[in-house]
RNA sequence: GGAAAGGUAGCUCAGCUGGUUAGAGCACGGCACUCAUAAUGCCGGGGUCGAGGGUUCGAGUCCCUCCCUUUCCA
């Protein structure tokens, strides 16, 4: 490639929450960004790919609190945990950083005052709910309450999941911080506010002139119509995040720094490679700058961000790149369903590049919902990878050993490899726009061509015959070709197992130019198989809650949660004294935590203040309570029940529960004013 | 409530600016072959293109209404 025509891009994913495990929809869209940086690779552009961890906010800082540790010691273990999930899925980042280092805070200081300086920030008073108990002001997702539009108990701050209402906690009835429990009351603080309006006609421009998406365009045109608002970039102590230069107690709201981060991370790989920013950075800078993202941060990254970075004095992206969520079996992702997997989970059954695959074959430009079909999956994989792709080599390799382990000195049917080789640029523009599917649609196309190709000349018949051994070989290394220039096309998408073939061929596979010359006359390595078969079982095992091995596991647990009510019913009229009562110790306990349990549909674990002591309780009422709605509030426990040992970890007490015959289940609570450890009696 | 995207064979999806008998892969049935990880090749069955109107010589493709799914509303 001519210098001339070398890009300089620098490409980003969105930053992961360093709050909870990566999910396969954080991986559609590493794979998405990692697929293009390596195709562009290949095409000999210089492609930078940096990512990084996303550390500030309330989250991080009570969710630190609930586990007993630093939010520092947190993000430090998210972060590895993080990381090597990228890395098992073949994510090549060029550097993964983090939001909370020297490098984002440098940044974030520099644009906020540059910012302030060009008389785009301004303060004005806010009033927000505050927790009196906790010492802190509460995002509106930590203040839940009764809907005052549908009568709905037990909504968030912000909006009501019944009526689909949105209102702000202020509006709420009964509202209650589900940081301590406690009724929040409502103060009054300066915030600081990044004046978005004033980039209205820049942003028009932007969006205009620029590469996005139709959909993303018309989403943002609404936008606009309905007028761009100010936007809070501040947020009071305690908080964790940095702290804002000129006003003491004032932190910069994790969605300030959180792009920022692309920033922190470019400087930090920059210094690493002695690389300059500016080349990135700069307002006139000639190399390009994409952004990865899900549809549903579509906002930040394409009014807020910019309009930031050009008031700041930096150059804005030249695209972000917008793709929808993914579904499981043709539902949401979830928790409850159990269609929620995670990167590892996926990681401990199945190996990554099936699903690199499957992806790719299922993204296309738009911002569609891609479906990941389970049963479709499989089929695909052993279909399209196993069965036509691999297939070539594999029955080809035979031939060529038999024939003396070398390719023939040259191709029977020049024309046909030419018809492969053509196929290069049109590939290629599929993939730079991102049309993955299609490309995937056409590389197939192809395969088969390669097997109908083989089929036809039928090399086993002519191996009868010692004198046509020539013929044989030639065939082979037909075969063999079309199988290599396939095998270029899809590198960037199964790296692995481009990396395997190219050992088998004795060739590199890293440049889209590969193609133009076939391979002729070296010695091939022995065939090893590049790729195998998906178990079905397997398969299906991803999904949890649908198997039955899995939920015949977590059963014991769910009779421990009913055993009162079933105790009581049994042996309701046989009396027992007022010792043999207290015998059993039960405390009010505050729930700190709560989570669901991997490989369990039935419970969940939660982290129990006792007052004195913590403990975890693992508590068969997954069916009735999603884990979010129960941090915060109290429950009445058995303290002394010998603890028991399940397959998820040491159940420490066990929560009491009223339930009915219909496999109702009720959490019992105390009325307010009882305290954590409190006896009942 | 407002808005957007989608609803095409059993499943997953293609179908550009409207134009001859609506396509692919998987699954299914038949045949062939045996080099290959029971892989591959050939042939075939299968769709009133969500519903109903309309424009047009002609609509999956344009317009209107309705139904369903998903998402967004900072």
């Amino acid at each position: 490639m001519k210098p001339s025509t070398r890009r300089q891009i620098l490409v980003t994913s969105a930053l992961p929450y360093a709050n909870g495990p990566l999910h396969l929809g954080h991986i559609i869209e590493a794979v998405q960004t990692d697929v293009w940086v390596r195709f562009q690779r290949m095409r000999g552009h210089d492609c930078l790919y940096v990512c990084a961890e996303d550390t500030h906010g309330t989250p991080i800082m009570i969710k630190a609190q609930s586990e007993g540790i630093t939010p520092e010691q947190l993000i430090e273990r998210v972060a590895r945990e993080h990381g090597a999930d990228y890395r098992d899925f073949l994510i090549g980042h060029d550097h993964f950083h983090s939001t909370h280092t020297a490098e984002n805070r440098f940044f974030t200081d520099l644009l906020y005052t540059r910012l302030r300086d060009g008389g785009f920030i301004t303060r004005r008073a806010v009033r927000q709910a505050f927790d009196e108990t906790a010492g802190m002001f509460l995002p509106d997702r930590y203040v839940r309450g009764t809907c005052p539009k549908c009568g709905a108990s037990d909504q968030y701050g912000d909006s009501c999941e019944a009526c689909g209402a949105t209102y702000t906690p202020a509006d709420l009835i009964d509202a209650v911080s589900t940081v301590s429990g406690t009724r929040p009351v409502w103060r009054e603080s300066d915030h600081l506010f990044f004046a978005l309006g004033k980039f209205d006609t820049m942003l028009r421009e932007w969006v205009s002139s620029g590469t996005l998406q139709d959909a993303v365009r018309a989403k943002l045109e609404e936008w606009f119509a309905t007028g761009l608002q100010d936007w809070d970039i501040s947020r009071d102590a305690p908080y964790f995040g940095f702290e804002v230069p000129d006003s003491p107690g004032k932190y910069f709201y994790v969605w300030f720094d959180a792009p920022i981060g692309y920033l922190g991370s470019l400087k930090a790989l920059c210094d690493k490679r002695g690389l300059d920013v500016a080349t990135y950075l700069a307002p006139d800078s000639t190399a390009e700058m994409y952004h990865f993202i899900g549809k549903d941060i579509s906002y930040f990254h394409t009014l807020f961000w910019p309009a930031v970075l050009h008031g700041a004095g930096f150059r804005r992206p030249t695209a972000v790149f917008v793709h929808g969520f993914l579904t499981i079996n043709g539902q949401k992702m979830s928790k409850s369903r159990g269609t929620f997997i995670t990167a590892r989970r996926y990681l401990e059954l199945l190996p990554p590049e099936p699903l690199r695959y499957y992806f790719a074959a299922k993204l296309g430009t738009g911002i569609d919902d891609i479906d990941l079909a389970l049963e479709d999956f499989t089929a695909r994989i052993n279909s399209d990878i196993v069965g036509k792709l691999v297939n070539i080599a594999s029955r080809c390799a035979g031939f060529v050993a038999r024939g003396g382990g070398s390719l023939a000195p040259e191709l029977p049917d020049p024309s046909l490899y030419q018809e492969f080789a053509g196929a290069a640029e049109r590939i290629a523009a599929l993939y730079d726009t991102r049309d993955y599917a299609q490309a995937m649609r056409e590389i197939m196309l192809l395969a088969d061509r390669a097997n109908q190709y083989v089929d036809s000349h039928k090399p086993w018949a002519l191996a009868k015959d010692p004198a046509r051994a020539g013929e044989v070989l030639a065939v082979a290394t037909q075969g063999i070709n079309l199988f290599r220039v396939l095998m270029v096309y899809l590198a960037p998408v199964l790296p692995g197992i481009a990396c395997k073939a190219a050992g088998f061929l004795g060739t590199p596979l890293d440049s889209w130019d590969e193609v133009r010359q076939p391979l002729l006359g070296t010695p091939l390595a022995a065939y090893e198989p590049l790729a195998t078969r998906l178990d079905p079982k397997l398969v299906t095992t991803l999904v949890e809650s649908a198997t039955p091995a899995l939920a015949a596991l977590a059963a014991p647990a769910a009779p421990a949660a009913k055993a009162p009510v079933a105790a009581a019913a049994k042996d309701a009229d046989a009396p027992i004294s007022i010792d043999e009562f207290f015998r059993v110790d039960l405390r009010v306990a505050a729930v700190l935590e709560a989570s669901t349990v991997e490989g369990s549909d039935k419970l969940l674990k939660l982290l129990l203040d006792l007052g004195s002591e913590r403990r975890t309780v693992f508590s068969g009422i997954r069916s009735a309570y999603r884990p979010e709605d129960l941090v915060g509030r109290k429950v009445v426990m058995v303290a002394n029940l010998a603890p028991r040992k399940m397959r998820f970890g040491t159940s420490e007490g066990m929560v009491i529960c009223a339930g009915d015959d219909a496999g109702g289940i009720f959490l019992l609570s105390p009325d307010d004013g009882a305290q954590p450890g409190s006896r009942v009696s």
